[in-house]
DNA sequence: TGACAAAGTTAGTCTAAACTAACTATATTA
DNA sequence: TAATATAGTTAGTTTAGACTAACTTTGTCA
């Protein structure tokens, strides 16, 4: 078996290794069978991308057998993971995006994110949370603004 | 020739009809070349994506014949280019990203926002603007945030 | 422990979106 | 206006990602 080096991930390979990688414990492992719930596919279809991820390093991944994820796998899915968290954090807490809109906004999108937006979103979302730990609740500004409408003029 | 009412693009579709948007001008006419040159994709394929957008009933489309947007076409376009700007204006004018790397992740993320998302976005951007015209100026503070590091705490 | 259920795999199909190569239509210009 | 270049199309191929149906493996429990 040939690992071919993991190059670049689909959007979909990276929606597997993030299920994984929120199934998947402690203890690393977790099963076909949920990953196919979490996704809403197939289970022949978890079974096809395993055996991509597999190939690239990123799972370890045997017929019949727990799955779960290789070392690298684990960092490429906690980037993946964070990427998605700090996004639907900026959407709930910073634009008041409802919790599952968020979520699925920030799925979609995710994918699209380099290491230098989000990192960038990152600091800003801290930088709100600093304000509102001076006095000065930016969130709140700003619901305020465009409950006034304010956002409609010039 | 039967238009399927043009239930939902997929992200490529929303492309090629940005990219008619965008090279037609007022006179709304553009060619299968040039729609090939910006998205980096063959001659053949804008042949087919054409027909799926005529059949969509958003692009008017005839062999060998200028291509042009239908109303609702433009409509449609119009929303995807509006999100896309939209995107584009907060990663540059709000994160202080660079052009390009906005444009690219932008153009990426654009089809997962719907339209709350984006509403709120713009709100949020016209918030930030709005707070400079009174003097203050957020995105500055903001990258002072950033560059003293106080986004690595806490 | 043997039968049945649940989980997983395999094989084959479908669709979308790209490609190349070869062909056709249109435009240009000598 | 005939030759040639450019633009556009067609046909056929490839790849990724999904699906179903049928089969195999594993686990459970009477």
């Amino acid at each position: 078996m040939t690992i071919v080096k993991s190059s670049k991930l689909s959007a979909s390979l990276e929606d597997y290794l993030e299920a994984i990688f929120n199934l998947a414990g402690q203890n690393n492992i977790t099963r076909s069978k949920d990953i196919a719930e979490r996704l809403g596919v197939s289970r022949a279809s978890v079974t096809g991308a395993m055996r991509t991820l597999k190939k690239k390093g990123l799972c370890n991944y045997k017929p019949y057998d727990y799955i779960s994820l290789t070392e690298e796998g684990k960092t490429v899915a906690a980037e993946i993971a964070n990427r998605h968290e700090i996004l639907k954090s900026f959407f709930t807490d910073v634009l008041s995006v409802k919790t599952e809109v968020a979520q699925k906004a920030a799925c979609k999108a995710e994918h699209a994110l380099g290491s230098d937006i989000t990192s960038r979103l990152l600091s800003f979302i801290k930088f709100v949370n600093h304000n509102s730990d001076n006095g000065r609740d930016l969130t709140g500004e700003f619901r305020r603004f465009r409950k006034a409408g304010k956002n409609k003029c010039k």
